[in-house]
DNA sequence: TGTTTGTAGTTAGCTTGGCTAAGTACAGTA
DNA sequence: TACTGTACTTAGCCAAGCTAACTACAAACA
């Protein structure tokens, strides 16, 4: 138990982890290009749909970007017809951004499609091994990857 | 264990997977960005570098992008000294891309920078939740995502 | 032989989505 | 009132994806 095999098992998840992460977003992004909504828009529309209204600095330290990088995305969904945006009362530089219907139903029909694919790998995985995904994608959230 | 609630299971597996496979590659795409090779670069290296010399329509295929993508990384990764170009003596039309001593330098720097970045994430993990993300790994690795 | 068809790669031009720097508008406070 | 901080936008740069159209060459064949 030095630090160096300590150290050595984590380098060797990393990589792993790593370059699983490379072909599974490549993997899933042919799919999602077919449903029209980039990588980044589907992101974003998530957090909006399933965390709720948002403001802008909110889905930005949610997907880890500056601030600009999300007022333009959201300018684009915006201009799609995927989000809405609305003022604070309290605080008018505010923006809140919420999920049209056309937004959650396009997401929907996007998740819908990206599980079909991944379902089809996953589901010839015995359970306990589709368990330890679900429970590492859920630590892979905690970290804050920032 | 109806086929719905595995379903349903699956989605959020997925989906949980895909938007971990984004946060994780737009951390380390950022940090890379430091070390002056982007990810695509690095990937398209490592593919020169740990599977010998290919040509243009190779890197294509391997990299899963069009043959315009990878000529234009190739002008640049030439330009910045990463790679040569060599004619084929058979075909006139071929180019094959080879890595420099320099490049292969690089690339082994900033793949070691990029999995110690994110294993220094994994580091504050406990122990278990390590494990369980090297067991991800590995079920993912088995799974053929490409 | 010459022509046609196919293939490898490049060029041009568009789009998205990262970034920084600088600007605007507002809130909070001394 | 003036100053400082915050939320967002604008402007502009860059990398990297794409399609369409081109060049150069190879291969097949009438």
């Amino acid at each position: 138990m030095s630090d160096n095999a300590s150290g050595d098992a984590i380098v060797d998840t990393a990589d792993r982890l790593h370059s699983a992460a490379i072909h599974l977003l490549r993997r899933v992004a042919r799919h999602d290009a077919q449903s029209g909504l980039s990588s980044a828009r589907l992101s974003a529309l998530s957090v909006i749909v399933y965390g709720g209204p948002v403001t802008i600095g909110e889905l930005a330290r949610a997907e880890q970007v500056t601030l600009p990088t999300i007022s333009r995305l959201a300018q684009g969904m915006e201009r799609d017809g995927l989000v809405e945006r609305e003022g604070d009362d309290a605080d008018r530089r505010v923006v809140h951004l919420r999920a049209t219907e056309r937004g959650k139903c396009i997401l929907r029909d996007a998740r819908s499609r990206r599980v079909h694919d991944l379902a089809d790998l996953l589901a010839v995985l015995p359970a306990e091994d589709r368990a330890t995904l679900q429970r590492a994608a859920e630590i892979l959230d905690g970290l804050s990857l920032g």
